[in-house]
DNA sequence: CAGCAATTGAGACTCAGTCTCAACTAAGCC
DNA sequence: GGCTTAGTTGAGACTGAGTCTCAATTGCTG
């Protein structure tokens, strides 16, 4: 079966579990959600049901997010902007964010090497870690290729008083 | 002359390069700053110069943290919770922050390795990093020691529910 | 001290996210 | 299949952080 046919699946024995329904407008977020989007928005996976003429409110939108987020299909994080965007999770593949701050473009990375020292140094505090979000702010390789400088007034302009809205 | 008048200092420097201008709320805000807040909120600060009877509107507010931050006197940081943080920045002390989920309390560090490290992943990605931003999410030594487990059910609603608020 | 550009405050506005409540529906049970 | 009921939905009011506007005010420089 398909992936994210798979992942329905998992979505309703979470909620089965939760004594929790499975209903049309769950299944077509899920599905949404699973089969383009990646890193999302929940205004922007709201517009993109609108668009199919799916109708789902606003409404249902978040709260079918903060289940997904409670089963631990779909992660909130923060990505510079001020407010969450959302990813999938597919496996258990924990990984942090090197962000784009001129083209937005994220790119993904997982470091055994990173982890393993922050996991000394809340030894040393003796902090018991849960979860951490790493977001390493740039430039990328094509957008330096094309010649726009990091620190030139515009992008420091950008970056500090409009972060990267859309 | 005390820490707080040195940073007014540092301020006006850098508005008069600016062709800005130091006004009684400029200073007003960065002596409450400086002198008492370590990491606050935007609406906080408002609240405690209501508190003090000096009259600054929240748009001064605002307008004021968005120069400390260009000046570099100020950092705007995500804490966990859904809208920004400010903390002061004394020196160039580049750090990073541990945050208890449970008493919501901050500790501090800095980390070669961690920066090290970071770097040598940008480079393999062909990234130029400007600025990082890592949390890490977690309990501390003292609410551990009162035996709030860090994974019971009210614990992880709260964190991704309603992650955070005051 | 005059003039003007920068600054301010009040409040309207925006935008993400939450809440309410009446109408609706999935799913277990007969 | 129909009943029951607890969970779900949508519309829209609401919240709270942050931004914008514009007329009135105020630092600074000459």
């Amino acid at each position: 079966m398909p992936a994210v046919e798979r992942e329905i699946g998992r979505f309703q024995q979470f909620l089965q579990q939760q004594g929790l329904k499975l209903t049309g407008e769950r299944t077509a977020l899920v599905r949404e959600i699973f089969s383009t989007h990646y890193h999302f928005e929940a205004d922007e996976l709201l517009f993109k049901m609108k668009e199919k003429s799916v109708k789902i409110s606003r409404a249902t939108v978040y709260r079918t997010l903060e289940l997904l987020v409670k089963s631990g299909m779909v992660r909130r994080v923060h990505l510079g902007e001020d407010h969450y965007h959302y990813e999938h999770v597919t496996g258990n593949s924990h990984h942090d964010h090197l962000i784009c701050t001129i083209c937005g473009n994220v790119i993904e990375f997982h470091d055994e090497v990173l982890e393993k020292r922050q996991h000394e140094i809340c030894e040393k505090k003796k902090f018991t870690p849960t979860f951490h979000n790493l977001q390493i702010l740039g430039v990328c390789d094509s957008c330096k290729k094309k010649g726009v400088t990091p620190n030139s007034p515009d992008r420091v302009k950008m970056i500090q008083q409009t972060p990267l809205r859309k």
